[in-house]
DNA sequence: CGATAAATTGAGGACAATCAAAGAGTGTGG
DNA sequence: CCACACTCTTTGATTGTCCTCAATTTATCG
């Protein structure tokens, strides 16, 4: 077991950086206390895979720092990533027996993992952090859905505007204040080209053709082909459609 | 207006087709009686709408009978079905300002309405409820997710197999013992073949030609262009991918 | 530096979209 | 009861976007 015991350390959860904006947020300190008990922490490097689609839903976690993705497949083994996990986003699935799909870390990833049947019974017995969650599940609904729009109906030029206004969006937190006009904003993208691919439901050929294209046109600058430099934000969200 | 006041029938509820089903399931008699209170029934027409995407969140509903679709649109206009919502399913976006996407009837539809800062508040003074309604919005988490493998990495074929496998179960109401082997299963389709589309992110052209190519390989039997025999249901499952 | 993987670029083909028209179903009024 | 208008569905012909296959370039790492 590479986990530490957050029993050993009562304190932990204090000190955590995403305390007040995970599904803990509303907790006291009591119940801070007893989560502690039955939580550790998880180091994930990337590839590492946290939950495997369709088996038993052993665990659940929250993402302290890093990146994973949400994954089902096809009988033929064809991939699609519906979901993208960043931090202090929870992970798995509550008051289920499987898995409905895999979870993978991309970077390296630092997550705050509970068995599921502890953190079952937590919930049903503190409403502020099932009221988190369901709050939490809502958006991540919502999201769902507009990713769908872009599944179903947009073109691959929109598709790939929609992913890097998206992930430069879920990098900065959910912060308003950069990039909003004006100065130019920088994404560290946490995916390869095929993973890309696989969130958009394209090939890698067609994401890179796209990079490309919007490179010629001045819409982004690629230092490197992870590194995209948006000069000016509005010219990438007019290709969103 | 044409709600009827539930005040004026305090045991309404206990009526209810839904009522063992629906998020009010766990409820007690007093809960009940209070959720009666702030409640009304409401009729829908086919295409009368009940949520506008983009507008403010004002209600929430319990569907008792019929069909709605959600929907989201591009700028342009482009239609994208994300939801179809069954008797006993919840629609509506609690704890939001702004409704992230229309719900329109499609058939002659009753749901039991709410205000929707009034059942915030009752959901937030009421656990059982919020952990039913945390159930269902998980389950159609899965649901929307197992969606985008659709719309991401299927082709026409198995996008027209798996929305009538999907669709005959849930108007089945998730009841597995019909069609589960041997005996023919009759659909009746809620939608028509541009709002298949519209859910499948194909054109209505290309989804008449996947039934008229289902119904001469002797997949399906088409009696009307709504009403859809499946003889045998496994031959639909290898169609699925 | 060489080996391996990731990303880009090119050429050709396939599947679904688009454009166009005919057929089936539904309702209204003469 | 039938003619007519309207909508929905089906079918056909053609086009276009993205996929597939293949080769090259660039990046990564021992």
């Amino acid at each position: 077991m590479d986990g530490i015991d957050l029993a050993q350390r009562p304190n932990f959860c204090q000190a955590c950086t995403i305390r007040n904006r995970a599904i803990c947020a509303d907790l006291d300190d009591e119940e801070v206390a007893l989560l502690n008990r039955i939580g550790r922490k998880r180091h994930l490097q990337p590839g590492e895979q946290l939950l495997w689609e369709g088996e038993a839903a052993i665990l659940v976690a929250n993402v302290v720092s890093g990146v994973l993705k949400l994954s089902t497949a096809t009988a033929d083994g064809r991939e699609q990533i519906v979901g993208l996990v960043y931090p202090s986003d929870f992970v798995g699935r509550p008051f289920a027996e499987t898995t409905p799909y895999g979870a993978e870390a991309l970077t390296d990833t630092e997550v705050c993992v509970f068995q599921r049947k502890d953190f079952d019974r937590f919930a049903l017995e503190h409403p502020r952090l099932e009221h988190k969650l369901l709050e939490r599940t809502l958006t991540e609904l919502d999201r769902s859905r507009r990713w769908m729009l872009l599944l179903g109906k947009m073109n691959a030029q929109e598709r790939v505007a929609s992913f890097l206004v998206e992930t430069s969006g879920r990098l900065q937190g959910g912060r308003k204040d950069i990039g909003a006009s004006g100065e130019p904003s920088q994404i560290e993208l946490p995916l390869s080209r095929q993973q890309i691919a696989n969130v958009l439901g394209l090939t890698i050929e067609t994401v890179s053709r796209q990079f490309t294209q919007f490179r010629k046109d001045g819409i982004i600058e690629m230092p490197s082909s992870r590194t995209i430099v948006v000069p000016d934000r509005s010219a990438l969200l007019a290709r969103t459609g």
